[in-house]
RNA sequence: GGUGGGAUGGCUGAGUGGACGAAAGCGGCGGUCUUGAAAACCGUUGUGGCGCAAGUCACCGUGGGUUCGAAUCCUACUCCCACCGCCA
C-alpha cells in the first residue's frame, strides 16, 4: 500500500494515478477520514496526558496514606470520555486502513500511458520465429495423440480445465522444473525455497491479492470467527516466499536477497470462463518456479533488469524466440510499480504467451506484510524494495516447446538442454512412457 | 484429537495494580587504553503515531473487559513448546 502521509500530501498524484489505471478507489471519503482522525488523536492525547498526569498524583497521595477518593471521582468523567475518543479514532483508523488496502501502486514514471494491451509497449524481441514446410498442429492435439496430457479426465476428478500429466509429459513437467529450479540456483545465485501451497489472510494480505483478488482463490479452512486463519491455494509462490520476511527488520547486510522457489498454482479463473480455454493455456491449477528478491530502495530498479535476464535465460536456452513488452498503466497489476511481461511464440497458434510477469513492487508489498531493513547500524528502519518474476510458468512453455518442436509424423524433439533431465531422451514420440 | 506449559526489546531473561518503556546479562554502536587487536573500563542502544517544533501519546502475542490507573487482574482467540494418541 501507499504511505498515507504520501497519499495525505500528494492527493492530486493519487488521483491521476486512479484515473490512469481506470481504478476507483475512495479517496475523497479516505481524506476525510484522516482529517477526522488526526483531528481526534490530537484532542484525545492532550486528555491521555492531562489522566496520566493525575494518575502520578493519586498515586502520590495513596502513598502518603492520604484520601484519594475525591480525585478519582473527578477521574471518572475524564477517563469516560478518553474512551469514547479512543474507541472513535480506532474505528476511523480501522476504516482508513480498509480503504488504503484498495487504492492501488503509482506507476514508475517509464510507464507509458494506455487504456489496454494495444498500448504495452515493445521492449525487444528475442529469437527468430521458425518456418515449416507442413502444416502445423496445435498443442493440445500433438499432446492427445502423443498420449502425455489427459484433458478429459482430469475435469472428471477436479472439474473443467484441470487437466492430467501423463507419463513423458509428466516426465517433461518434472524435467523443466529441475532445469529451471537448477539454471538460477547454479547460474544466477538464487537460493532454493520449497514454501507452504498455502497461504494464510494476512499473506494474502501482504503480497497484494486481497482484497482486490479474493474472488480468484480457492479458499479452505474458513473461520467466521477468525478470519486472520483462513487458508488459500497460493496462487503464485510469490505469497509465501515474500512473506517469508512478514514484520521482520532486515540488516542492510542481508541485501540483497534471491529466493528461488517451485509451486503449482492455483486459480479459479474468476471472470475469465470462455477465454483461452482450449488446452493448456488456461488453466486452474499449473506448475510455476518463480523468482523473489528482496531489496534495498536504491538498487531495486537495476535488479528489476537483472530480474528479466534471470527470466530470459529460460527461453534463451531452451531455443524458445520470445518478446519482452512493457505494462502500460492500465494493464499494471494492482501492486506493481513496473512491470515487462515475457511472452513466448506459440508458433501453431501464431501468438505470443506470457511466461512471466517480472515486476518492481517498490515499497508497496513491504509496507503491507511490513518488512524492513536497517540501512546501517543504529539507523531508521526502512521498508524493503520487492520484486519478483516467473521464471517461468509451466503449460505456456510447454505449449511453446510443443509446436515448435513438432515433426511432420506427430513427435516432438526435446531440446538439448532438456535431454539430461529426461533421462537422454530426444524424442517424444508415441508409446514410450519412460 | 487429549493434557500441561509458555508468548516481554536484536537475543537470553526478571517483573508484588501506581517506582515500568520496562531489571540484569549478551550482542550492536561510540569512546578510553593499545604500535594494532583482544581484555578491561566508561557511555550509548526498541518501534510506531500525531505535531512546523517544543513535545506528547501508544505499543510487553491479538481482540475485548475490570479500574482513576494494567506488562501485571478477568475473558476470548492465535501461535509456540512438551508429553500422549493417531497418521504420510
Amino acid at each position: 500500500m501507499l504511505d498515507l502521509k504520501y497519499i495525505r500530501e500528494n492527493t492530486d498524484t493519487v488521483r491521476k494515478m486512479l484515473t490512469d489505471r481506470q481504478t476507483e478507489a475512495d479517496l475523497d471519503k479516505l481524506i476525510d477520514l484522516d482529517t477526522r482522525w488526526r483531528e481526534n488523536v490530537t484532542n484525545t492525547q492532550v486528555l491521555r496526558a492531562r489522566q496520566n498526569e493525575v494518575s502520578q498524583e493519586i498515586a502520590q497521595l495513596k502513598k502518603e496514606k492520604q484520601d484519594a477518593m475525591e480525585t478519582i471521582a473527578k477521574m471518572r468523567d475524564l477517563s469516560q470520555d478518553i474512551k469514547e475518543r479512543t474507541a472513535k479514532a480506532n474505528k476511523d483508523k480501522v476504516d482508513i486502513d480498509a480503504i488504503l488496502l484498495t487504492i492501488p501502486n503509482i506507476p514508475e514514471a517509464s510507464t507509458p500511458f494506455g487504456t489496454g494491451e494495444a498500448d504495452n509497449i515493445e521492449i525487444k524481441t528475442w529469437g527468430d520465429k521458425p518456418s515449416f514446410d507442413f502444416e502445423l498442429k496445435p498443442h493440445w492435439e500433438i499432446a492427445e495423440t502423443l498420449d502425455i496430457v489427459d484433458f478429459q479426465r482430469g475435469a472428471k476428478v477436479a472439474g473443467s480445465n484441470f487437466v492430467v500429466f501423463k507419463g513423458l509429459g509428466a516426465r517433461l513437467e518434472r524435467a523443466l522444473i529441475q532445469f529451471m529450479l537448477d539454471l538460477h540456483t547454479t547460474q544466477h545465485g538464487y537460493t532454493e525455497i520449497s514454501p507452504p501451497f498455502l497461504a494464510n489472510r494476512p499473506a494474502m494480505t501482504g503480497t497484494g491479492q486481497i482484497p482486490k483478488l479474493e474472488a480468484d482463490m480457492y479458499r479452505c479452512d474458513r473461520d467466521e470467527e477468525n478470519p486472520d486463519t483462513d487458508l488459500f491455494l497460493i496462487p503464485t509462490a510469490e505469497v509465501p516466499v515474500t512473506n517469508l520476511f512478514a514484520g521482520e527488520i532486515l540488516s542492510a547486510d542481508d541485501l540483497p536477497i534471491y529466493y528461488t522457489a517451485y509451486t503449482p498454482c492455483f486459480r479459479r479463473e474468476a471472470g475469465a470462463y470462455g477465454k483461452d480455454t482450449r488446452g493448456l493455456q488456461r488453466i486452474h491449477q499449473f506448475d510455476k518456479v518463480e523468482m523473489v528478491k528482496f531489496t534495498t530502495p536504491e538498487t531495486s530498479y537495476a535488479e528489476h533488469e537483472t530480474l528479466l535476464e534471470n527470466a530470459e535465460r529460460v527461453l534463451q536456452v531452451l531455443e524458445l524466440p520470445y518478446r519482452v513488452v512493457q505494462h502500460c498503466t492500465v494493464e499494471l497489476s494492482f501492486a506493481a510499480a513496473k512491470c515487462y511481461d515475457i511472452e513466448v511464440w506459440a508458433p501453431a497458434g501464431e501468438k505470443f504467451l506470457e511466461v512471466s510477469s517480472c515486476s518492481n513492487f517498490e515499497a508497496f508489498q513491504a509496507r503491507r506484510a511490513n518488512i524492513r531493513y536497517r540501512p546501517e547500524a543504529g539507523a531508521k528502519p526502512e521498508f524493503i524494495h520487492t520484486l519478483n518474476a516467473s521464471g517461468t510458468a509451466l503449460p505456456r512453455v510447454v505449449i511453446a516447446l510443443l509446436e515448435t518442436y513438432q515433426n511432420p509424423d506427430g513427435t516432438v524433439r526435446v531440446p538439448a538442454v532438456l535431454q539430461p533431465y529426461m533421462g537422454g531422451l530426444k524424442l517424444i514420440g508415441f508409446g514410450c512412457d519412460s
